[in-house]
DNA sequence: CCCTTTCCTTAACCGGACCTTAACCCTGCG
DNA sequence: CGCAGGGTTAAGGTCCGGTTAAGGAAAGGG
């Protein structure tokens, strides 16, 4: 079951895309302005918001600016009546995933729109998992808001982490996303990887790094730990190992 | 660093393509059919590929299809010179993630491959049978959702006899399928399906793997248990032993 | 210009997960 | 009874990720 958000002030528009839209069993909630739509946006996950770009209020594309802004990854369609080519790669610039032209042919919406609903948008301004989070332009790490240190290899790491998503992240992509076409051979990328574990538990981030068999990394919620992490007792022997559950 | 496929057979268009992809720092690999263009995609990670539907050898709507069969989840953008929904919408149901119609503007083209450039397609294929799904690209297989561990020999040998969705596969194919030219001799494959099975009674699968006769093995629904298979009974000794009528 | 700091690389070592192998068990059949 | 086909179990070895520490390059400050 897909959820869409609608944002579209023509009111007689809305009304058919919300009617064809429910035919093909998506949940449609409806906005005609812009403010509305960033509370509806922030308050409910979607699956994807369809976005005219003329609205009162509040337009489009500032909509959209913001949503990414929060760090928010709902993928956005953009509906634009002017097919000028400086408005679509506004859009795209703005953290918007996908447009349409109008006039547009409905089965055209809803297959963009099954494309787009089982995905995350990787255009936001900002990366979160967890109690951490990662400001893209400024190449901040906060954990619960506080700025951390991170030497720049671990940074890199991270952000290259933080945008599967908690999916997978093949070894080879990530030498590749470090040190691009030339990795070093030995264990660089262990060693790397050793000083982000210990700069997140350090920051008491609730994420960590995990290790999947002979493929690749990714970040998972941490298991809970009972209350006192500090000093108390012998507490980490490790145990949990190297594996994954999930 | 973003690498781009190029399968299109037009070379002047195609020139032209990867003429300005690269001006936008994009590094682009190109093939002109589509059998070319399988085995590149099979052997390389792109972030992203770019696939005209009418090719020579093998189209791009097979292309997409192997790719996804294959549980590959690149980023996909069809190209198509008839504009008819139809084909576009063909090419979704085949795993595309989004597409162009030619004639089309290349910042559009370059827009389009930013905004999947990072991101992972979700279409590939999932195989599933009674609770069990695996999950063609991430390599994950679930019970009843939930996500459970096997070892990599285990994986494999589970995704092959899925693969004939129930029927029989001779144990040969089965050596192929994990260990290619080389099998080991002794009772490797035994051990493995062994250990398969065990992993799919602890995670409450409802089907089990089966020996046939002197031929080979299948997955097939698991006969009825009553409630507690727990230690109940004197029960699990063995008994059950390899085969079964009920 | 030198000293300090930071950070990257490399190597060596540890331990666990996984694969292989071999031996043994069970059952059915001639 | 002995053999064949499959199932079970445990022992060894290899591979791979995690850990640690040492050395060197780059950056910055006095």
């Amino acid at each position: 079951m897909i959820r869409v958000l609608l944002v579209e002030d023509d009111m007689g528009l809305a009304g058919n895309i919300i009617d064809y839209l429910e035919l093909e069993d998506m949940v449609c909630d409806h906005a005609a302005n812009g403010v509305a739509a960033l509370s509806l946006i922030q308050k409910h996950p979607f699956d994807v918001v369809v976005l005219d770009i003329n609205l009162p209020r509040l337009d489009g594309l500032s909509v959209c600016e913001r949503v990414r802004e929060d760090g928010n990854d709902t993928p956005i369609i953009m509906l634009t009546a002017r097919d000028q080519l400086e408005n679509k790669l506004e859009g795209f610039q703005k953290g918007a995933d996908d447009y349409l032209v109008k006039p547009f042919d409905m089965p055209e919406l809803v297959a963009r729109v099954f494309a787009l609903a089982h995905r995350r948008s990787s255009q936001v301004k900002k990366l979160r998992f967890g109690n951490v989070s990662l400001a893209m332009g400024s190449d901040v790490v906060s954990v619960e808001n506080v700025p951390i240190k991170l030497s720049p290899t671990a940074f890199t790491l991270l952000k290259a982490l933080l945008q599967q998503q908690g999916k997978v992240m093949p070894r080879e992509r990530l030498l590749d996303a470090v040190w691009g076409e030339d990795a070093p051979e030995s264990n660089a990328l262990k060693v790397h990887l050793h000083n982000l574990r210990k700069s997140l538990v350090q920051a008491n981030a609730n994420i960590e790094v995990k290790a999947v068999a002979g493929t690749g990394f990714c970040v998972t919620f941490k298991p809970e730990q009972s209350s006192s992490e500090q000093s108390t007792s012998a507490e980490p022997k490790s145990t949990n190992k190297g594996n994954d559950q999930w």
